[in-house]
RNA sequence: GUCCCAGUAGCUCAGCUGGAUAGAGCAACAGCCUUCUAAGCUGUGGGUCGCAGGUUCGAAUCCUGCCUGGGACGCCA
């Protein structure tokens, strides 16, 4: 922030040598309440330094500090607190707002290199579930937050598309499986499928010498088992993309589990030859003992390959396709330890871009205070839930905006806003308890409110345009203003902060503050009003759709226009 | 047993690299629509910041120990 540098740079010319301009910097804080002003500075540091009271240091520097973009320096006990000239300083960022749109934020720490990102991932035949939201929907943003940043994303569906429960799948189809069935209702009738396969098991374990044989046949490229696993897998693909089309989330690439089969050879070959192979209970594996962690299995003691062999594979194959910068792993935090090992292991075949892996591990979607089991057939499915968002979004609509045009498209951005938002306002680590009620809530801290928030903005938009009235960027000082100016200006670290944590919830929080500073000024403030400061409340209005219709673009929502 | 994450208002969560009076949203109650969309705004009540020590001018924030909950710990992913 600009306005910082230049506040710790006036101090700095009255504070002499004992503490350096980024070291002014990086003490100076924004104030908890607007009466204290828009940056203090604590004087605490400096009264250690010079051995003065800091009252007396904070009385001194307030006296002989003077800028134009500065109103006030005022002592505030130990601070010196800092005010903006309120008319200047608003004039000036909302033109800049303006001039860049929805450029403006856009952070040059990257410059167009590549970053993977590893998301979303559910398995073939499996229903998409809650708790794969979390990794899309994180993922997803994280994605947009990167390219904000200068970079270009990758977006990899790394598809759960390969393994042993291929050969029960095929095995209870060959069984019990009708073909029309499974294509009508894919998914549902894959899973009781799958789910027969394990109550008959328990009986006849014959099966499961069935289902072995029938791996083996797929991994051999048997012409049925291959036409089987390509049928599944594009049924499944399919029902899934329903979902991705409806959260309007794409990928740039869907390699999955399967097609590393052919490349993981070499992956051995290479640790082999760089001897970090050590046998262990028959099992080949990497020892991690300098770094106190259990080895990282690379053989079965069948000679099969793990998941660890199938991530360091798709590392490499990743690098040598994109030449990432960075790789993120949009994964689940209960893999945290895989994730190290997998990492660790690159770097000791000695890949100097095994310190640009990085896992972004998420919390569980409980449900009362426990993980959701998949097995006990008690998920809650997300497509279930987005539809009855949507219903319920289009319910809203005819009650509050009967005349409303596109009422569909709308109901379905509100409805699939309520669930996304719901999702990214929690930070990633933490567990999320699940509640239907929850995303189904368009009333304060949710995605509705800030995309209502933004239909109101336009709305006052189109009504001035409608009488020819244009904004402009002219100077505004009051109170209301001042908040909603104060808000904007803080996007850029907003965005920043994100990146850099890998955390979106920085950006709901973000999107969330300034709405409600803005319906506080909606409240309290004409907007169009005709006196000398309407096109300067309507520039600041603009403003304010501008930066809420980015920040909801980069968590995944859209912004209509009216509601 | 070892390691990781969490413990803030009745509920769900913020609180930035330690700083000035502990903050939202739900829920409860009381107000505000002849005026730009009330999916909004205003007000009231509600907190020993898990517990105990330590570091210092100052700790919800950093360190140690303990308690509680969740997770991970070799042939599943």
């Amino acid at each position: 922030m600009e306005l910082k540098q230049l506040y710790a740079h006036e101090l700095s010319k009255h504070i002499g040598e004992s503490l350096t301009v980024t070291e002014l910097e990086e003490l100076i804080e924004k104030p908890k309440y607007a009466k204290q002003g828009d940056l203090a500075f604590p004087c605490f540091a400096l009264a250690k330094i010079k051995r003065q009271s800091p009252v007396e240091i904070a009385k001194g520097l307030a006296q002989v500090i003077h800028h134009t973009l500065f109103a006030k320096i005022e002592a505030n006990g130990p601070y010196v607190n800092c005010f903006f000239d309120k008319h200047q300083v608003s004039a000036a960022w909302m033109k800049q707002i303006l001039l860049k749109g929805n450029h403006y934020g856009d952070v040059q720490v990257g410059n167009g290199e590549q970053i993977t990102i590893d998301f979303s991932s559910p398995n073939i035949a499996k229903p998409f579930s809650m708790g794969h939201l979390r990794s899309t929907v994180i993922g997803n943003a994280l994605a947009n937050i990167v390219e904000k940043c200068g970079y270009h994303a990758v977006r990899i569906n790394h598809l759960g598309d390969w393994g042993t429960q291929f050969g029960k799948l095929i095995t209870a189809y060959k069984h019990w499986g009708v073909e029309e069935k499974v294509r009508a209702n894919p998914i549902p009738e894959l899973l009781k499928l799958y789910v027969e396969f394990h109550e008959k098991a328990i009986e006849s374990p014959a099966l499961e010498d069935e289902a072995r044989a029938w791996f083996k046949k797929l991994e051999d490229g048997e012409a049925e088992a291959h036409q089987l696993w390509e049928w599944f897998r594009d049924v499944s693909l399919q029902e899934f993309n329903r979902i991705y089309e409806l959260l309007g989330i794409h990928f740039d690439s869907y390699h999955g589990e399967a097609f590393y089969n052919d490349k993981m050879e070499r992956t051995v070959e290479l640790l082999q030859e760089k001897g970090l192979l050590s046998p262990s209970k028959g099992a080949e594996v990497v020892r991690l003992d300098e770094y106190d962690l259990p080895p990282c299995l690379i053989k079965k003691s069948d000679g099969a390959t793990l998941y660890a062999t199938r991530d360091l594979t798709a590392a490499r194959y990743r690098q040598d396709t994109y030449h990432f910068a960075k790789a993120i792993y949009v994964v689940g935090q209960e893999q945290q330890l895989h994730f190290r090992q997998v990492f660790l292991t690159l770097e000791k075949m000695n890949y100097p871009w095994a310190k640009d892996m990085v896992h972004v591990p998420f919390g569980f979607i409980l449900k009362n205070g426990k993980k959701m089991s998949t097995r006990k057939g008690k998920v809650v499915l997300l497509e279930k839930v987005i539809e009855e968002a949507i219903e319920l979004a289009a319910k809203n609509i005819e009650a509050k905006n009967p005349t409303l045009k596109n009422k569909h498209e709308v109901a379905k951005q509100v409805g699939v806003g309520a669930i996304i938002f719901q999702d990214l306002r929690h930070e990633r680590q933490n567990h999320i308890e699940f509640s239907l009620e929850g995303m189904l809530k368009f009333e304060g801290m949710t995605g509705p409110y800030v995309q209502y928030t933004h239909a109101r903005a336009c709305s006052i938009l189109a009504n001035a345009a409608a009488q020819a009235i244009q904004p402009s960027a002219i100077g505004l000082t009051d109170d209301y203003s001042w908040a909603v100016i104060k808000q904007l200006m803080a996007f850029p670290n907003a965005i920043e902060t994100a990146f850099k944590q890998f955390e979106p919830s920085e950006i709901a929080k973000y999107v969330f503050q300034l709405s409600q500073e803005f319906n506080k000024y909606y409240n309290q403030v004409k907007v169009l009003q005709a006196d000398e400061h309407m096109q300067g409340r309507l520039a600041l209005v603009q403003c304010v759709t501008i930066v809420l219709k980015e920040g909801l673009r980069l968590l995944g929502l859209k912004a209509p226009e009216s509601m």
